[in-house]
DNA sequence: GCTGTCTTACTCTAGACAGCATGTC
DNA sequence: CTAGAGTAAGACAGC
């Protein structure tokens, strides 16, 4: 199909494809055309990674916004929100403005209501429905990306609810879903009410195949020879022949420290490969890389990445991630071992793709698991950059004869597996019923149970017994905390309810919460930090050989400071998950305790990436704490901003104010304070020798300071850096205090094997 | 005596959305 | 109680 032939775009996006180099439509794309998308039909894709849905979903949205009307494009990630965004402002030239709504990065209201396409997380959009954003009733057009992940038994019934609520508001709604090839993409598109696109086809050839005893052979009988040599590792074999016609790998491998091991043998491979030229621009991007972050794990990545290798995984900084795939992108890395992570995120297509491990540790089976066909085939896809690569390999290993036999039938000749609501789990089922009745969907438990009829649950089952009892219980719950009332058939939330809802809490962490501030008279920062720590709105961090006796130490040691019952050591799985949560609680602690990160990093074996993630959700948790102690009328409102504030800032108390200027941070609060300014109000007034001196004579840095801590003349000419008393030994200072600190206080810090 | 290779015993295990009000080194 | 790669440390051979 000519792009001229397509009905209902804006007057001339058709050239404008041209001119970007699409003569025809891929065979998929037009399938969508004729099933009417640009004339507001709904439908669900079904089609591989990289064969053009991103067009689909462009067309829809050009035709609806042509109409008048306005755009949604919801995704799984953050990191997927900015790179759409990104993509679609191309059609800036037609008058189609883009905004972005995520938690972290948000735009004014207004503002979003006068964009013609907005990109946003399904959280984000379901956070938005329960606040009532106006502009929600505008909408026309919504794009479900990565549909799929409806499966996911954490975040898929957010995005499952949050289609049924839009569709509900607004019944004229086009539906587009992208998905990648599923068993049951007709269910998906009967719930949806859309027409299917179902298709294999890719733009670039795709050959999946098993690499066992010297070669791979792929999925149409053919072979190619890749000897390993003695002494060589297959993975090895394979970059380096890969290396050898000039192309990129990517590889899967199952664990963190897998994924930089690899890494580190994988760079004596590409080190061979390098041009003198881009030997030079790697170093330059190590050096960036190193001064991401003043870690160990950042020094690692640099150190491969001067030899165009790198691992991938969630305990790299957002920096250090997005520097690799930009770096990967441009070819300038010739390989990246990775832990799942990069297949379900941002785009990097490689010319191979090795999927390593098969296998993943998870502890609820007990043991080694197989991966899911689909996330292998979400791997597979990541191979072939289309209009660059001939084709793209994706490769699985076997070291012996039957499991490659198992791997062809496992994953390379098999469907993947159908995707299956979640909804009628207790935690999700919390949540939404919660903000199904606070947002005023529904009244009463026919109504509620009417909504969720329009859900791909009920699409699904076959009976609704088992979604009735959840209901029934999870409404029990509901009364039981507080969130909800219950008068005959009525069925309304409470005031606490209504904020609980529109915090995005899970009922569960408010209701811990809630409990646990109750009871606090004078909650210290440990006390509320444990708090938020053991709510399932955290992630806990795991136990490691040595951790239960450290912190069943700690948890005797500091017992007057939690809030709640201290559950007995017998109780096994509980006090477990009260040790886990209390790790968590002191590496907030610490990070409070101005702790170096390299220092927390392996004290708390997490990567620099994990620490931003734990002080981020933290943040969010003690912020809705605060809302609900004030709500309540608590006296510990105070204490509980204040355990917020430093969180936020990762200072101790003295240096609350003055990291709230902007441009200082932790670090250089501690040396301005050290050297004499103590306060935002000295910042205005003491001598500008002496915080020059302490910003390292730092002029620029130093002149902002001043001006955003008011100073009425904030510059800095002919001011001479007082000399900074402790140059050099700076940052140290505070650490060796923490430790001698901890040491003190009989805690068992790292060295300490007793 | 040094170095590389093999053996053995032991360790450790993926991911990341959200409020609110403004800005790290 | 499950799996398998990584790692550190010791044993051993070869020079």
């Amino acid at each position: 199909m000519n792009p001229a032939d397509i009905p209902g775009l804006p007057p001339g996006v058709p050239e404008f494809l041209r001119e970007s180099g699409i003569e025809a439509l891929y065979p998929p794309q037009a399938e969508a055309v004729d099933a009417g998308i640009t004339e507001g039909e709904s439908l669900v894709a079904s089609v591989p990674t990289a064969s053009g849905k991103t067009l689909i979903a462009e067309l829809a949205m050009l035709s609806s916004v042509e109409r008048g009307g306005k755009a949604l494009y919801v995704v799984p990630l953050r990191a997927l929100a900015s790179e759409k965004k990104a993509e679609f402002e191309r059609w800036a030239d037609f008058d189609v403005d883009v905004g972005i709504s995520t938690g972290n990065y948000e735009s004014s209201e207004e503002w979003l209501a006068s964009r013609d396409i907005v990109v946003a997380t399904s959280e984000k959009v379901d956070s938005l429905v329960r606040n009532g954003a106006p502009w929600i009733d505008d909408l026309t057009c919504v794009v479900a990306d990565e549909v799929h992940l409806v499966d996911d038994p954490n975040r898929g019934p957010t995005l499952e609810v949050t289609l049924a609520k839009l569709r509900r508001i607004n019944p004229d709604l086009q539906v587009i879903a992208l998905s990648a090839t599923v068993d049951n993409a007709d269910e998906v598109a009967d719930w949806l009410d859309a027409a299917l696109v179902k298709s294999d086809w890719r733009p670039v050839d795709l050959r999946t195949g098993v690499h066992y005893g010297g070669a791979i052979t792929f999925d149409d009988d053919s072979q190619r020879e890749v000897p390993v040599g003695r002494g060589e590792r297959p993975t090895a074999a394979l970059v380096d022949d890969t290396l050898d016609e000039d192309g990129s790998s990517l590889v899967f491998v199952n664990s963190r420290r897998n994924a930089e091991a690899a890494a580190r043998r994988l760079a004596d491979v590409t080190a061979d490969h390098l041009t003198d030229e881009e030997r030079t621009e790697l170093a330059a991007l190590a050096d960036d890389i190193e001064g991401v972050s003043d870690t160990e794990t950042s020094d690692d990545l640099a150190a491969v990445v001067a030899k165009g290798a790198a691992f991938h995984h969630a305990g790299l900084a957002a920096e250090h991630r997005s520097l690799v795939e930009d770096a990967f992108r441009d070819r300038l890395l010739k390989v990246i071992s990775a832990t799942p992570t990069l297949a379900a995120g941002v785009n990097t297509p490689s010319r191979r793709v090795i999927v390593r491990d098969w296998r993943r540790y998870d502890g609820e089976f007990g043991g080694m698991k197989p991966l899911d066909v689909l996330e292998v085939h979400q791997m597979f896809g990541r191979a072939g950059r289309p209009g660059l690569d001939p084709y793209g390999e994706a490769v699985l290993l076997a070291n012996d004869h039957d499991t490659m036999d198992e791997l062809f039938e496992r994953y390379v000749h098999a469907d993947p597996e159908p995707v299956q609501s979640k909804l009628a789990r207790e935690p999700a089922m919390r949540t939404h019923l919660l903000a199904t009745i606070s947002s005023g969907f529904a009244r009463t438990r026919d109504g509620l149970l009417d909504f969720l009829d329009r859900t791909l649950y009920a699409t699904q089952a076959n009976d609704t017994t088992r979604l009735e009892s959840v209901v029934d219980s999870t409404l029990d719950y509901l009364v039981a905390n507080d969130f909800v009332d219950r008068e005959g058939d009525e069925i309304t939330a409470t005031g606490l309810g209504h904020t609980v809802s529109r915090l995005y809490l899970d009922p569960m962490s408010a209701a811990e919460i809630v409990d646990g501030l109750r009871e606090a008279e004078d909650p210290t920062p440990l006390g509320l930090y444990h708090l938020v720590c053991r709510t399932p709105d955290m992630y806990e961090l795991y136990l490691k050989s040595g951790d239960r006796e450290t912190y069943t130490e700690l948890c005797y040691e500091r017992e007057a400071e939690f809030l709640g019952r201290v559950p007995s050591e017998f109780e096994d799985v509980r006090f477990e998950e009260w040790l886990s949560a209390l790790k968590t609680a002191k590496l907030l602690e610490d990070w409070t305790r101005e702790v170096d990160e390299d220092r927390l990093t392996d004290r708390y074996g997490v990567g620099p990436g994990d620490i931003r993630g734990k002080v981020d959700t933290a943040e969010w948790l003690l912020g809705a704490a605060e809302r609900l102690a004030t709500d309540l009328e608590l006296d510990c409102v105070v204490a509980v901003r204040e355990a917020k504030k430093r969180v936020q800032y990762g200072v101790r108390e003295e240096l609350l104010d003055l990291a709230g200027v902007r441009n200082v941070g932790r670090k250089r609060a501690r040396r301005l304070y050290e050297a004499g300014v103590e306060s935002r109000a000295d910042l205005r007034e003491a001598d500008k020798a002496v915080i020059l001196g302490a910003l390292r004579g730092r002029e620029r840095t130093a002149e902002r300071i001043l001006e955003n801590a008011g100073r009425r003349d904030p510059s800095m000419d002919d001011v001479r850096a007082e000399a900074d008393a402790d140059a050099g030994a700076d940052g140290d200072d505070t650490t060796t205090d923490d430790r001698s600190r901890d040491t003190a206080g009989g805690q068992a810090s790292l060295g300490d094997f007793e």
